[in-house]
DNA sequence: TACGACTTGAGAGTAGCTATCAGTCAAGAC
DNA sequence: GTCTTGACTGATAGCTACTCTCAAGTCGTA
């Protein structure tokens, strides 16, 4: 059993975002002691573990309470679930090959920004240098 | 020439999501015409792509208006703006690599509910079917 | 019985859009 | 010449998903 501090750092999830997924329904039936202090269990960290993958992935609050939900209901629903899995995977591939793209816009700006500075040239992007580029292009 | 229309379509963000960046400094010195229309030049789509780009791996607005306007300084700021360009690459990095670990998450469930489905299986996460377990334990 | 560390829910605040709206303008139809 | 259509404008309201603050309750220890 762990208190909600403890699967904030076991998760890597903050405390406050558990409490707000916990009252969103995104974790079914979290036990509390006579206090009402929640208790996880196992089982709680790998509801809290699909929760967070999907919202990783960009997944809204609302899709995962339907995900979760029809965990609930039980096997009549398991070809659905089976879907969104595969789903959300693609959306992940998207997104990993959307970050590839940006890296190499990033990779692009790296190289363009070492010229610069090994050669000690002026950046031809400010806005400032291109009066004296245009002055130069009219010479 | 490009109205912010076409620019939403070249670079996939919205027309909404132009205008608030506008609004916030994200592009320097776009040119209206004489109805006060904005007209984005290919110059201009550089910088849409560097903020979408920036925006994409989780930079937040006020950083990259200070990217922005690091830029606008001039060469002086030339070394703080590769820094933040490697920094950048470093988190794009990272979450390239939370993304396969939320990938291997899923692909562990798609073989879950495909072990599940193809062998016409309970599911054994299922609470209803707690009840049931705990009752095949202890017979 | 006072303290400090922990938890709780309620509610305010925030970032970054996203959508709606009234208003301006230009071009073409009638 | 007016009417309609469509594109753009800024202001503003609304939304999601947190994130933070706070008062209040509980526990173990001194």
């Amino acid at each position: 059993m762990y208190t909600i501090k403890e699967v904030a750092k076991i998760m890597d999830v903050s405390e406050h975002t558990l409490r707000f997924w916990a009252k969103n329904g995104l974790f079914p039936e979290i036990k509390r002691d006579q206090n009402n202090v929640r208790l996880f269990n196992d089982n709680d960290l790998e509801w809290v573990k699909i929760v967070k993958c999907l919202r990783k992935v960009g997944t809204d609050n609302k899709s995962i309470k339907r995900y979760i939900d029809l965990c609930l209901v039980g096997d009549s629903t398991l070809k659905e679930r089976y879907q969104i899995i595969l789903d959300t995977k693609e959306k992940a591939l998207n997104q990993m090959q959307d970050l590839k793209n940006q890296l190499e816009v990033l990779d692009y700006k790296q190289a363009f920004y070492e010229n610069l500075i090994k050669n000690n040239l002026s950046d031809p992007w400010n806005p400032a240098n291109k009066i004296q580029q245009e002055k130069e292009m009219a010479s």
